[in-house]
DNA sequence: ATCATAATTAATAAGTCTATTAAACCATAT
DNA sequence: ATATGGTTTAATAGACTTATTAATTATGAT
């Protein structure tokens, strides 16, 4: 079966799979259903990834990273101030989930399924914090010097944000339909959370 | 297979399909697994529940209900200052969180499986919510007047609530095997943000 | 045009899963 | 002791899963 476009069958299975595992993980996609939603053959999918796990981890490890990359890129932050960069930090963070809602759940479960992959998951990550983590911390113990800042750890504004963030984008969707809110309802409550959940960080940080 | 205290063979495999199915999640777990983990036929699991759709729609609902009539308990609340009821409601869910853990990462693949699911769910909580609602309601009202609390909406206070409480526990496993904490390590972690969590909270409160 | 190689398919093995059925087992009331 | 009804098991149907193999088709180089 050709596929239309330039776009290659393989590139086609791993575009499709992805979303199929993010619509309902691991364990409820298959790789025949993987195909149909393709349009090829069952055997393709193996042909090019030979198992199951294989097509998973390679989707997982390259989302994974290219989202941890964009996390922790501290190419936009020079010459801000220390609560302009927090906000700039929370906020691209929020678009950034925004963009991919469905990775935190994915990694959830997926992690849950496989410890193992932890490991392979912190070689991946590695290094990349640390740039993020010593340019913040440095700037922190000055702001606390200077006062402008209450006495708290950098770990601690961290866990914050990424949790509003994070648990809004899971959440949301769950509550929204609970509550029944119309698509213009939920559109306009993110962008109200959005700049809540600076608030929310930037009044912790008052000394 | 007779099992040995005076336990029902029903409630064994109630209790032993509960775990199995918050630790894989629905997919992943067979009535084939649920039965040999009792210790008990397969057949015996179809027998009392009829199908696995049935055992996991019992267990779901009987948790969610009673984790939700805790959360929305107001019986603990009386003669306490607007902060200090803010302070309890952050702290009591964090520790019904501390004993459910894995609730809301169920509630969320749950739902995202059967959708329909959403509208029994709704018809359980019904009324449940309001009471504290509009109790909270009408007294941040109060405090809004008179200066001691800043400006702002109940919902935005409950959605940073359970952000920072249930990304928490949802989150914290991962993260802590990620950069290897130690089990004493991660009890003080919690410890630390379950004071940390009323800190943020209280923070967004100031005027 | 033909040959080699890559892409794709059909067929199928081997296994698991849910659910049902009929038979065996066990306790208890008569 | 035995008939009865609830409990438990063995056996199995039927659907679906992953993965492999061999055969077919398409592509590109010579």
């Amino acid at each position: 079966m050709k596929i239309k476009n330039e776009q290659s069958m393989e590139q086609a299975i791993l575009e499709t799979a992805e979303r199929l595992f993010l619509e309902k993980g691991f364990a409820s996609t298959s790789t025949t259903q993987i195909a149909k939603a393709v349009g090829c053959n069952q055997a393709l999918v193996h042909y090019y990834f030979r198992t199951k796990d294989n097509l998973f981890n390679t989707i997982f490890e390259s989302k994974f990273k290219l989202f941890f990359q964009k996390v922790f890129d501290t190419t936009q932050l020079e010459n801000m101030s220390f609560t302009d960069k927090i906000k700039h930090i929370v906020e691209t963070h929020f678009d950034l989930l925004a963009e991919n809602p469905k990775i935190p759940i994915l990694i959830l479960n997926e992690l849950a399924r496989q410890p193992e992959q932890i490991k392979v998951l912190r070689d991946k990550l590695h290094t990349l914090p640390e740039k993020l983590f010593s340019l913040m911390n440095r700037e922190l113990e000055l702001e606390i010097e200077a006062g402008r800042i209450k006495k708290i750890q950098f770990v601690d504004i961290v866990v914050t944000i990424v949790s509003l963030n994070v648990a809004l984008f899971t959440m949301l969707p769950v509550a929204s339909s609970v509550i029944q809110l119309t698509e213009e309802q939920q559109k306009f409550m993110m962008a109200h959370r959005r700049s809540e959940n600076v608030n929310v960080v930037l009044s912790y940080l008052k000394p």
